[in-house]
Parts: structure tokens; C-alpha cells; sequence
DNA sequence: TTGACATGTTATAATTTTATAACATTATAG
DNA sequence: CTATAATGTTATAAAATTATAACATGTCAA
């Protein structure tokens, strides 16, 4: 699998805001599908199962077996992974680009603290 | 427009491959709606003005009109934002599950410095 | 003014995603 | 062993996304 197709997993995984907020729900403890689904009472089961199938693709979240019991961890290491090689190089983009309206916006100030970073 | 919506379009944005490849191409210097297909002729050209616009309702795409010509610029300020606020504590926790694997593998090396947070 | 260029709009087909329902499988408690 | 709890599978419908085609509009240059 490509590197663009894990990508492509990843941000479609985190496109959808019921699949957030399942990551949310296990983010500090792992759940069986069936204490997941018991919380979001508002979504049938068989789709909190698809979206946990499209996070499990993602490799967002990671199925430990135990008897009859599906407990689904967390795994945040691809997200970690994606904030390394591309979205925080976005980010340092969007932030060079504050500091050139900065420079624009006050050209002889060039002792002043980038503000922008000192809001980040 | 609430938080969740905002997620959901960028993520949305910035999951399918063509749109990455597109905000990599006007990264660094805005590129007119037709400069832009000239480089992708690989894809029609509706379909890169289709997935401009959803760039543009995820607010990564910025278009300046210049008589008859569109110039489509980067706005990486919602990949900061998110960065800032969703992604990174994500990033966070990630980091923070290595840091108890590694206590786990060596439970008495408590002096040693956290080698995951060094890498991040 | 007019022809051609750059872009926009509408329509449509194919594919994928999302949500449910009905039925099937597996494992545990009693 | 067997009823039932927990999960899985298959099927299907509705909605959204992706890709193209055909046609429309606006603008510049000669």
C-alpha cells in the first residue's frame, strides 16, 4: 500500500463526524462494540460496525479478540505519522505565510515578535 | 457553520489524492484554473474545477478573479487550525502511548530520557 | 466589433458511502 | 447441552462523490 493510499485512508477515515467521535470514545479506554454502541444510542449498530471497519482500514483503531467480545483500541500513531510528513509541513506553511503579511503590514519592524507564531 | 462541519469538509478536502496533488501544485504560487489542468492532463478538466470547489468550501483554495481568469490560491490556515486543535493532541496521545510502551519495556530505566517524545 | 480563449453551468452516468434490516455464527452462563 | 448474548454477514436502499459531456458566459485582443 502507497503512501498516497494510506492518505487516502486516513483522511476519508477522519471525514466523518460519527467516526470522531468513536475515536473519541476509545480514546482513553479500549470498548466492545457493544458498550460503543450502547453510548451512541443514536446510530444503529450495524453502522457503528461499517464505520468501525472503515477506521480498522484506516489502522485508527486495532481489534483485540477476547471470547465472544470485540474490544477496539486506538491506535493514534497514524495520525501521528501524517502530522509529521504532511500536515504539519501545511501548517508551517500557512504560518511562514503569516509572517510575510506581517512583513508586509509593518516592513521596519523587523525586531517586533512574529505575533502569529506567539498566538499559536 | 459549526466545528464538526468544518472537520468534516476539510478532512473530506483532504482525502482524495487529486485534491493533495493540487494544493502541492499551487503550494508555493497561485495557478489560474487553466494552468492548473495544463499540468494535470491526466484529469479532466471539470473534474479539477469540481474538485476545486470542494477545496474551496473546506476554505484551502482562495480564488482571486482577474478579468477572465481565476487564480486559485493556497490557504493552509484551516490545515493549521486543525492541526492545532484536533490533530496534534492526537499526535499527543500517540506519543504519550509510546512513552508506556517504552516504560513497559524497561520499567526501572526511569532516569532515561523519553527516546518517543526526542523523536517527535 | 468579433473571434477565440478562459472559465462557468447543467446534466448525467458510474461508483462509493452511509444507513438499515434480516439472518447467521460463536461463545458463555446456567 | 442449550438459551441467549455478542458479534458477524449479506442484502438493499438512499445519498453523496467522482468523472464526463454538452452547452453557456464573459473578456480580451486584434
Amino acid at each position: 500500500m502507497s503512501n498516497e493510499d494510506r492518505y487516502d485512508a486516513l483522511f476519508k477515515a477522519l471525514g466523518h463526524r460519527v467516526r470522531r467521535r468513536i475515536l473519541d470514545i476509545i480514546k482513553d479506554q479500549p470498548k466492545t462494540t457493544g458498550a460503543l454502541c450502547a453510548v451512541m444510542t443514536d446510530i444503529d449498530r450495524c453502522t457503528v460496525m461499517q464505520h468501525l471497519s472503515v477506521l480498522e482500514k484506516a489502522g485508527l483503531v486495532v481489534v483485540e479478540r477476547r471470547g465472544r467480545e470485540r474490544w477496539n483500541h486506538l491506535d493514534a500513531l497514524p495520525i501521528y505519522d501524517v502530522q509529521k510528513r504532511w500536515i504539519g509541513p501545511y501548517a508551517a506553511h500557512a504560518i511562514s505565510m503569516l509572517g510575510e503579511l506581517e512583513a508586509l503590514a509593518a516592513p521596519d519592524a523587523s525586531a517586533q515578535a512574529p505575533v502569529a507564531v506567539k498566538n499559536a
